[in-house]
DNA sequence: TACGCGTGGCA
DNA sequence: TTGCCAAGCGT
């Protein structure tokens, strides 16, 4: 059972921190502005948030910045090419984000009105928005009291009870914990100000413990465990995937690429031509067009979530009538290698060595 | 339930 | 260089 008047304190303490020590964020109200009355805007905060999801504040504020600017509501992006979102997307990873993205903003205009629903199960119906995004929604952009749980607040609510089972299989109780703590009052504040205390104070390494406004009730901090906290069930190691990577010019300067799949990996993005990527040395050759290939010196390398990757590259000029075969010609005018993944960006870095008139 | 799914920064 | 880590979701 829970001390009503300890529990009070807690939000409290972390709500004080909070005002004073809140990160500026292009989609965040300040909480001065938020008490007075400022609303986020619904459509700010479901954009943010899918964003976040395993990504950094660092690595997506540019790109909210510019897809805000591009598409500034939700029916803006709805009527959006896909191929325009996927684009603006590529370098950010976990490109099922950016299908979904479009998937929920179309749902949300030809189904809802162009307002997005108000209430955590209504949002957790959407595509892309799982428990954590429609809580953090409901809470930030509605006012809604729901229990926000992310990486921050599993690290927070472990360390604060000295919690010491492993991840995954810890969640629902720290989930329970993180449920007894939120309160009524300014949901969305402290939804943002747990994670903020798990960003910069109660950090996976080094936590600032003296300064922590939760320092005094803090369990793991007592018992000098607070580093070593969540567990982890550990993760299994990384193959080594090889495959071949074929980036052809065309004379007029286009360049070959292919729209791959929308499942799978790097679904929906444009990349280069290429093998199978096997676990052997060096799966056969697979080139898409009958052209002189030459071998590029050296190797893209890249590593996946589950899989570290190594390609052979190749490059050829191909004559103006030449066939695309499956892939399609990008003019030169329009190829930008920051529309497509990283991965196939190093590709690029590499092949243009290979070219005898690298641009 | 466990796995597939990106990337960049950091020690 | 290598491994770990960051505001999870879908299947």
């Amino acid at each position: 059972m829970r001390d009503d008047a300890d529990f009070t304190r807690r939000a409290a303490d972390l709500l004080a921190w909070y005002d004073a020590n809140a990160r500026e964020m292009p989609w965040r109200v300040p909480p001065a502005d938020r008490t007075a009355g400022a609303r986020p805007d619904p459509y700010a905060v479901w954009l943010s948030e899918v964003m976040l999801q395993q990504t950094t504040v660092a690595a997506v504020r540019g790109y909210f910045q510019r897809f805000m600017a591009r598409w500034p509501d939700v029916a803006a992006l709805a009527a959006a090419e896909d191929g325009e979102v996927m684009a603006e997307w590529a370098g950010l990873g976990y490109y099922a984000r950016a299908r979904n993205l479009l998937k929920c903003a179309r749902v949300v205009v030809a189904e809802h009105d162009g307002r997005f629903p108000d209430t955590r199960s209504a949002l957790q119906a959407l595509p892309g928005i799982g428990p954590y995004t429609a809580a953090a929604i409901a809470a930030i952009a509605f006012d809604r009291s729901e229990v926000v749980v992310d990486g921050n607040v599993e690290r927070v609510m472990a360390r604060l009870h000295d919690h010491r089972a492993p991840l995954p299989r810890a969640k629902p109780v720290l989930t329970e914990m993180a449920a007894a703590l939120t309160p009524d009052a300014r949901p969305g504040d402290y939804a943002q100000a747990v994670m903020d205390l798990g960003a910069t104070i109660c950090t996976p390494k080094k936590p600032a413990c003296g300064i922590c406004p939760w320092c005094a009730p803090c369990a793991a901090r007592a018992a000098g465990s607070a580093a070593d906290l969540p567990a982890k069930t550990p993760k299994k190691a990384k193959p080594v995937r090889h495959g071949r990577a074929y980036v052809a010019r065309r004379r007029d300067g286009a360049y070959l690429l292919e729209r791959r799949p929308e499942r799978g990996l790097l679904g929906g993005m444009l990349g280069w031509p290429g093998s199978e990527w096997t676990d052997a040395q060096l799966p056969p050759e697979a080139p898409p067009v009958a052209a002189p290939w030459r071998a590029v010196a050296g190797e893209a390398r890249h590593t996946f979530t589950h899989f570290h990757l190594r390609l052979r590259i190749y490059v050829a000029d191909l004559a103006l009538d030449a066939d695309p075969g499956t892939g399609v010609f990008i003019p030169a005018q329009e190829f930008r290698p920051s529309d497509m993944p990283t991965v196939m960006r190093k590709v690029f870095d590499l092949a243009r060595d290979g070219f005898d008139d690298p641009e």
